[in-house]
Order: structure tokens, then C-alpha cells, then sequence
DNA sequence: GTCATTGCAAATGCTTTGCAGTGCC
DNA sequence: GGCACTGCAAAGCATTTGCAATGAC
């Protein structure tokens, strides 16, 4: 069983099989996938589930912090259920391929005092972009 | 004359009264209009512009490098006319403010050669985010 | 049995597109 | 005068919402 299901389980997550789909499909490493990716794979195993139910349970993922939504391009958001290590987003400029990356040092770091204009700056999120091995020779 | 539309001018740009009032609209610092917001501070100075002009002049913007598309939240873009000094973003996670900002030292190098997955790396944008000071008080 | 969760379909928000008319160079 | 640009309205995509039916606990 996948370490997210289980997580769930244990934080006394109601379960359907619904929502088992939608946690099984999001497990594995480097996985962003849109919601309608999410709604595809999970029809696969269960052909009845709604596109809505898919969008409600990535949405209360998120909001449990057991999943990421990653916003790469202003199309479709995608999920990644890496979310306790916490890294960053290297984008294939080409064919918008996405790996997880872990950069040197805090990013939070490189923003000085003097560039934060009176906020409480909790958080960064980096994006590197660049075409990947395939994109490259083609 | 604001820069931007001096720059637009010299490129031998086609020039309109709607593309100049859009021009217009995106001049000054600290400037992230979303395209509704644009068209609302067009239409004041020039009635009859439609919406869709408004996204044409944009995206044409965007595309001569003249002006910066960025995604926060995965709801309307923003532009950004602050295209030809590179800096990151400091974003209120509660109102949505927006600030430029220009960490130390270049993004880029934080990532180590064995986390580039063989892609040819040539960009990292940043989002910072915390509680702007109005959003801290209350 | 209760109440959260689901499915369906319609509605929404943002953006793009098709096409006839306008006006810049 | 030609052809790029504009306006309008309709289409498109991603996502959210309303509500009755279902099913987990």
C-alpha cells in the first residue's frame, strides 16, 4: 500500500474507494500529474468516478498538506505527492517534463533584509527551467 | 513617454491607440496587473477597447520580451513590464500583494550538476511568500 | 441512521478564436 | 491600398458549485 494511503488511513481519513484510487494514483517519485491525468488513471480502475470527486479530493489533499499543487505554466495545475521533503521544480522548457530537485542552501536565504519590504517571508518556491536530454537533440 | 512604449516605438512596432493605451497602462515599478485590471485602466482612457485586444497586445508584449507573464496562483496571469532587469517575486500570501525583489547571488547555481537530470538548465524563477505588514496586523 | 461523500450537470473564471470591418503605414 | 489590427460574440479549457442519491462509520 502507498505510503500516502497509509498516512491517511492513520489520520482517520474517511476512506472510499474513491479517494483510494485518487491516493494510489498519486504515489511514486517525480509524479506531477494534472487533475484530469489524476481523473484518466483513475478511471482506469474504477470507470465510475467523477471528475468533480477527483477535483474535490486533490483539493482536500492539499489542504491536509499531503499533497503539492504545483503551477508551472497557468494551464492545468499539477499534484505531486512528495510533500514532505520539501524541493523544487526543474521544468523541460520543451515538452514541460518536471523532475524534483533538491538546490544547495536555503533559497529563503538569498533575500535580504532589505528586499522584503516589512514581510514575514515564510516560503520560497523555485522553478528552473531548461530543455531536458530530449528535447535537447531533437 | 513612458519607456516601454519609447522601446515598442524604436522597434518599429505597429502602433494603435489601444496598443499605446495598454503601453501606458504597464509603466512603473512594482507593476503586476492581471489582463483584467489592464483592461479596466484601458478602458478609462479609451472606451471602446475590447478584451480581446487587450489579451492580443499582451501576449504580443510577452512574446517581444517586452513584458513578463507571472503565474502566483493559478488564477488570472499578471504582467509585469519589468522585463529588462531580472528579479523575483515577494507575494503576500494573504492579499496578494506583489513586490519585485533581487536576492543575492544567482539562483542558478544552487542547483549542483547531479540534481540538472541532464537538462540544459537557463532560467529559475522564485516566488517568495509571507504576510505582507497590513496582512500582519490584522 | 446520520451525515459526509459522490455523481451529474450546469455554472464560473480566464483566455482564445473566427470573422467581418477598420485604420495604420 | 494592403494587410495587420480591432471588436464582437462564441467557443474553449480548467475548475467549482448545487443538489439529490449513496454509502462509510
Amino acid at each position: 500500500m502507498s505510503d500516502l494511503l497509509e498516512r491517511l488511513r492513520d489520520r482517520g481519513w474517511r476512506m472510499t474507494a474513491q479517494r483510494r484510487v485518487v491516493a494510489e494514483v498519486l504515489d511514486g517519485d517525480h509524479v506531477h500529474y494534472t487533475a484530469d491525468e489524476v481523473h484518466a488513471r483513475a478511471t482506469a480502475r474504477l470507470p465510475e468516478i467523477a471528475r468533480a470527486t477527483v477535483y474535490n479530493t486533490l483539493s482536500e489533499l492539499v489542504a491536509l498538506g499531503e499533497i503539492i499543487e504545483v503551477n508551472t505554466d497557468g494551464r492545468a495545475k499539477r499534484y505531486d505527492p512528495n510533500a514532505h521533503h520539501t524541493h523544487q521544480h526543474l521544468v523541460c522548457s520543451g515538452c514541460g517534463t518536471m523532475r524534483d530537485v533538491h538546490p544547495s542552501g536555503d533559497p529563503l536565504h538569498a533575500l535580504p533584509e532589505g528586499e522584503r519590504y516589512g514581510f514575514a517571508v515564510s516560503e520560497a518556491t523555485v522553478i528552473y527551467r531548461g530543455l531536458c536530454p530530449d528535447c535537447t537533440t531533437s
